[in-house]
DNA sequence: CGCCCCGTTGAAATGAGTCAAGCCTTGTGG
DNA sequence: CCACAAGGCTTGACTCATTTCAACGGGGCG
């Protein structure tokens, strides 16, 4: 199975040079695609995960629930996105996953790809890189439910996606498709729906941002990064050897 | 050098074996060991930083601050902990870390560490373990702020920092010192500090434990856990072949 | 001895949650 | 193609948890 346009290698490919080679073995691994239907768990919490998962096509959600019936949203999981971050590295998950919509992934067990690792160690770097990124969103999600008001919560966290899918090819330059409903944004921040909508509709009244069927604009992104304290990130490259040592 | 005693080793023990060998160029790349003072910035928010950065004794502080002077706590760096995530892998942090107290670091290069990884790639997976543990631990703190009630929060804070404790031998079994100002856990919670104190009192009164001069004892841990909707972790091994490939 | 940090307390103000209802849109089945 | 159902969005009124602001006390440290 080729998997040079995967949303996944796509990811890797701004901090790392994929050789032929690498795209191969990468592709033996995650060869088998599979596809998921709309709802359906993938990671159930307190059960035992234990695989890498590429989102190639579609929306998840990472979440958990509490006792009192209280969802906690912690990422919306986008295509080259990583299923078992963190629940695979543990005796059993914590958190739950669930298809947002029809999903195509492919499927590799950490065994398979630990063993890949030791064979050509760069793909385990890029592993930590990856899991370094998803810390990076954690921290900045916690500053927002933590610090910053409803106003610039969520325009940091719309930021932040439409950044995300930037990179994925999956938005315009100010304008991307939001997939998800209002009740996913309000768990995702800590904020009740009826708060959510009312902050929502005062950044559309004062022009800020438009969104009808899904659908987001942003009018002035200066402004708004200024706004929310939002900093573009760049990642470093994984600083490997000039030389061929890793080809095939 | 010798690293044996360290508790960044002490932490990587639990998910992987070292050998003699590992241990040594452990050592030669985390050679010197410095002394920083209390309340001297270690990573500056805006500035580069590019090292792994591993405390081996004293606490510090990694944090963001925004405009408006209000200041969210990511985590409280103890021994063993890595200084550096995840801001040594971006072109420029986004955070602060700050020493709590005086500290001793061993401080060794992100770029030392990758040649290290590409040598032995069982490092580079004990990277990821380690990120990917950061990413849990920022995880659960996005589950307190988002959705806990703030006596959930702060049980389940003082659960998390006991056991991460315990694991460097720095905690007895139901009780710790508990190194930091009730300012420094609300801003961790994302609280005020006069709601924190009365949270704390309220724990007190109720008899869940008891705080004196900076030691805390619990005095029901699973009603505590239960309380807080605590899951203790335990991390997977790293699942490496059993033969000796990667020894001295 | 005095200062400063830290913990503690109180009163008042408010932001955000809750509950409940209505509407609109989308999808679906007859 | 229409009718209905279901989910999602919007609105309002009310409540109260939490913040804010301000002041005081104690204890350790210089």
């Amino acid at each position: 199975v080729s998997l040079e346009d995967h949303p996944f290698v796509t990811k890797l490919s701004t901090f790392m040079k994929l050789s032929a080679g690498d795209l191969k073995r990468l592709g033996s691994i995650f060869g088998t695609e599979k596809a998921i239907k709309k709802r359906k768990d993938l990671v159930v919490d307190g059960e035992e995960y234990r695989n890498l998962c590429l989102v190639r096509d579609g929306y998840a959600l990472r979440y958990k629930l509490l006792r009192n019936g209280r969802r906690q949203i912690l990422n919306i999981l986008l295509p080259g996105d990583v299923i078992g971050f963190p629940v695979s590295f543990f005796d059993r998950s914590s958190y739950s996953v669930v298809a947002l919509s029809d999903l195509t992934v492919n499927v590799c067990s950490i065994d398979a790809y630990v063993r890949l690792c030791l064979e050509r160690p760069q793909f385990s770097l890029a592993l930590t890189w990856l899991a370094i990124k998803e810390a990076a969103i954690y921290a900045e999600r916690i500053v927002d439910i933590g610090r910053r008001t409803p106003i610039e919560r969520l325009v940091h966290f719309l930021l932040e996606l439409h950044s995300r899918l930037l990179t994925i090819g999956l938005a315009e330059k100010t304008t991307f498709k939001l997939p998800i409903s209002q009740e996913i944004i309000a768990d995702a921040l800590g904020l009740s729906v009826p708060h959510l909508n009312r902050v929502m509709q005062h950044l559309r009244k004062e022009k800020f941002i438009s969104n009808n069927s899904r659908v987001v604009e942003f009018f002035d992104i200066p402004a708004l990064q200024t706004l929310a304290h939002y900093q573009p990130l760049t990642f470093t490259q994984i600083p490997l050897p000039r030389s061929g040592r890793s080809s095939a």
